[in-house]
DNA sequence: CAAATCTGCGCATCCGTTTGCACAAGGGAT
DNA sequence: ATCCCTTGTGCAAACGGATGCGCAGATTTG
């Protein structure tokens, strides 16, 4: 009753040959006689016969599967990254493992620990917002699995990453939002621990400090992405007695809640005070208030440039090259200010 | 340099005993003496001793893997119903194999190729909007890969399947708007492919119809989920003589796209026309006309009863059980009118 | 005290496929 | 006739681990 997958011993069977001729036979060997080849192409048609790609994986020493682990694919960005991601594999004939780290450190070191276990080729990964540690990810490099960071990135050089320069992307809204002739510019940072603050941070205080204004600390909130820890942000910077006029949030998750608290508290938004963010979701288009300005990060070139990167690494390695220097790829953040 | 994966001849070697010692060491079995357990299981943690699974999953002919396809992750519904079968998944040591669909039937036929090649244990499916054809699906069960069918289901019964009864639902949504006064009660379908289309129809039917309304056809619309054919529909509706004043769309999607059309045509939302949407997005906080009542699918839910049937069957299979029954799993819809 | 049982371990095989090497037959050159 | 090269095929090992079976030596049983 059930369908045995046919292998190539009985193939061999069948043909009285041996199964190294027909395994020859089948990848087209140039030692295996015509007739030979024809018989086995054509009773392996017949049969259906699929090779066991366990079985060669198993002695490949490779699987074809990469593991990817972000925070949650429910943000836009995520999913759009991992349609990168996924596009690109599979033109490659590599499937994709995924793994959502739900920005907790353990499930994260879970995740990894499945992933070592399924001997995933390669991992791609954005980081948890609470990762603090990195020995679960350096081992893995001891294990030969090339480990690809994106967006969310660590703090230590020695490690393939792909990124957005949101430096000079957040000196470029920093100036177009001056030149629209705003001088209180608040900033809503993201947690500490990410780097992507620091960056943006660096590049508020960059821009900020160029145009000859004093950096005021006052209007620099820094939020846990959660909806409470916005609002408390929020309320600090209303509190002021110069309160800012224009409000860069870290992403647009945060903007919308930005956005919500100020629509609660009567202040008037984009006239009084503009909001501006970064992400540029899609589904902005549909909100109420989307940001005035957002920096556009293109999480599905993201996705596809750490997958090329695996990709090269792992073609090197057929050709035997060592591979000392780790691979950075800096993508440009663009100022998208199409929508108002 | 490379730190090459101990093996379990590697750990016989050493302590000179042979393979199968150790391999039944590690196992626990209870005929190896306690000293030689003692002495192997402390070298493997060690070594960090992992076995290879692909070497075991490859003997067992089990992979760990189940095989998940979808339409679009970024939709929160599936990123949701993921969530529910990862959480699961890495509960029972499995891991799961990412493909979208991307609503393309072809797509949908060479992801699952590529989870047969990989020999995965179960395929979990939510069909795209376009699949007709149903051999690669089928196919599966041949070779003994279990399918369980979500949400967007095939039209046959022999067949797994975990789903949210719209039917009743939708008849809830009807009666609730009957109900606030409503009487002119239009419904923008979905893709007549997709069975929850003709469940979402015959619920609409049925309830009106039980109002001792005459149900009057030209209320009701098709979409195919994208934003022009959605306006195409709201156009025919607001050319109507007498228009509706109550909006049922197929999700949220549609919904918003509906709402769109109305904010630009000046029609008056929530007063003049009240919309009422399916699917429950939590995004829908943030937009500026969320649907007044919406009929939640429990996603998660969905998610984990999929990979529950799963797991029955694997379990069942060990104990030689033979499963003639097909699963179904009806998840009662419910109507939420919290906000407004 | 011999026989039966238990305890502890190793040998060999298997899973499906690839691949280095050997080997046999045929043909051409010397 | 000898040697060498080509062509076509088979043997066996290897990947990492599980497991049935056999075989000692120790212990219990009658």
């Amino acid at each position: 009753m059930e369908n045995k997958l046919p292998t190539i011993r009985e193939i061999a069977k069948r043909l009285n040959v041996s199964v190294s001729t027909v395994s020859r036979a089948l990848s087209d060997h140039p030692r295996i006689g015509l007739r030979t080849k024809m018989r086995v192409q054509e009773l392996a048609k017949e049969l259906n016969y699929e090779p066991n790609i366990q079985a060669i994986f198993f002695k490949q020493k490779k699987t074809y599967v990469i593991g990817v682990i972000l925070p949650y694919i429910r943000e836009e960005f995520f999913s759009e990254a991992i349609r990168g991601i996924e596009t690109l594999a599979l033109e490659h004939d590599y499937t994709i493992l995924l793994g959502q780290s739900f920005d907790d450190q353990d499930r994260e070191k879970k995740v990894i620990d499945a992933f070592k276990k399924q001997r995933v080729d390669g991992i791609i990964i954005s980081l948890s917002k609470q990762t603090n540690q990195f020995d679960h990810l350096r081992s893995m490099e001891k294990y030969d699995i090339p480990v690809v960071y994106f967006d969310r990135l660590p703090p230590f050089d020695d490690a393939h990453k792909v990124f957005c320069n949101l430096y000079k992307g957040t000196i470029d809204m920093v100036n177009w939002l001056f030149n629209k002739g705003h001088r209180r510019i608040a900033f809503i940072n993201g947690p500490e621990k990410i780097l992507a603050s620091k960056e943006r941070l660096d590049g508020y205080i960059k821009a900020v400090s160029g145009k000859k204004l004093k950096v005021d600390m006052q209007l620099v909130e820094r939020t846990d992405l959660t909806r409470d820890s916005t609002y408390a942000a929020m309320k600090h910077l209303f509190a002021l007695k110069n309160p800012p006029n224009a409000i860069i949030s870290f992403n647009d998750y945060v903007h919308l809640d930005a956005v919500q608290y100020a629509k609660q508290h009567h202040i008037k938004i984009n006239k009084e005070v503009l909001f501006v963010s970064y992400a540029n979701l899609p589904v902005t288009d549909y909100v109420a208030y989307p940001p005035i300005a957002s920096l556009e990060q293109y999480p599905y070139l993201q996705g596809e440039k750490a997958m090329e990167i695996l990709m090269d690494i792992f073609a090197s390695r057929i050709k035997k090259e060592t591979i000392t220097t780790y691979r950075k790829e800096e993508i440009a953040a663009t100022l998208v200010t199409a929508r108002s």
